[in-house]
DNA sequence: CTAAATTAGTTGCTATTGCAACTAATGTCA
DNA sequence: TGACATTAGTTGCAATAGCAACTAATTTAG
């Protein structure tokens, strides 16, 4: 007669639930900051963060670079054109795609944000010697590149 | 004449982007295999999983241990009532709190999952050491508790 | 060269989220 | 005791997410 073991899930030391509840909390502190400050969400800011290193990006770069779906993207598009923060032009090239700059104001919101970023990054990682900043680091993209290859 | 440094962003190398990205890769693919196999959204399976811990808990304990506001909660129940996975009574000593337990039904479909839970996360796991793993499950804690207590 | 397939971007629709208002029950304190 | 505050849970509503259909431009193959 063999005792059956009960099996039981403990939530709190289960990684995908510890790593979500983490993600949501830095997500939203972040969020609130820029949202208090320069009434931007966060997919508006990424779409500006990557504006910043690819002036000219078109919409589905952006896209691929945030990881944001398209139909998000183009929609927060609208709303930076409308606060004249970005600019647009199609492309000579091709037609359909689009070339997206930082308009001039975009740009000094952009300046004004960086290193406020960096900040932010800096006091959540206040709690990790440097070396753990880095392990954490390797072992972040060691998962991911690890889960983009999965199923399960 | 200083030479003003232009301010940069790499998304890339952010880590809360990263976390995000990360996580919301992991709970995708974990909610589809849920989904695809029960039909439970992760929201329900999270409450069922409390509930294999602490069976009667009332919907605000739920709440409080899952992180999931409220309104989802009594959604979510609503929804596993009706599906007969769960069972609902009001608490004697307090006609406001339930008292909320897997029903045999339900408590089979925990059992099925719970070891399958298990084997998702060493799957996802796998690619790290296991003291790696010990590693991101110390910094992720420590994290999560510094990140609680800050405002940016 | 032209029909079919692909690609960029927009829009429509539905489901999910999350805040806030609300109801009912309980607790507090003068 | 009785007004006021608090708590548990539900519901309404507005914002967001994400899939899919659609338009227009371009590319590919026969």
């Amino acid at each position: 007669m063999s005792k059956q073991a009960t099996p039981l899930l403990t939530l709190e030391r289960y990684l995908p639930y510890r790593l979500s509840i983490l993600s949501n909390k830095v997500s939203t502190l972040v969020a609130q900051a820029y949202q208090n400050k320069f009434a931007l969400s966060i997919t508006e800011w990424r779409i500006m963060a990557v504006l910043g290193e690819y002036p000219g990006a078109s919409a589905d770069e952006i896209s691929a670079k945030t990881q944001i779906e398209k139909s998000l993207i183009s929609r927060a598009i609208s709303k930076l054109l409308k606060r004249a923060l970005i600019e647009r032009q199609i492309a000579k090239e091709d037609k359909r795609r689009s070339q997206i700059q930082l308009s001039k104001t975009g740009y000094a919101v952009y300046e004004e944000i960086v290193p406020l970023s960096y900040e932010y990054e800096d006091t959540l990682l206040a709690c990790l010697e440097s070396e753990e900043q880095e392990m954490l680091s390797k072992l972040i993209d060691r998962l991911y590149a690890h889960a983009e290859d999965l199923e399960l």
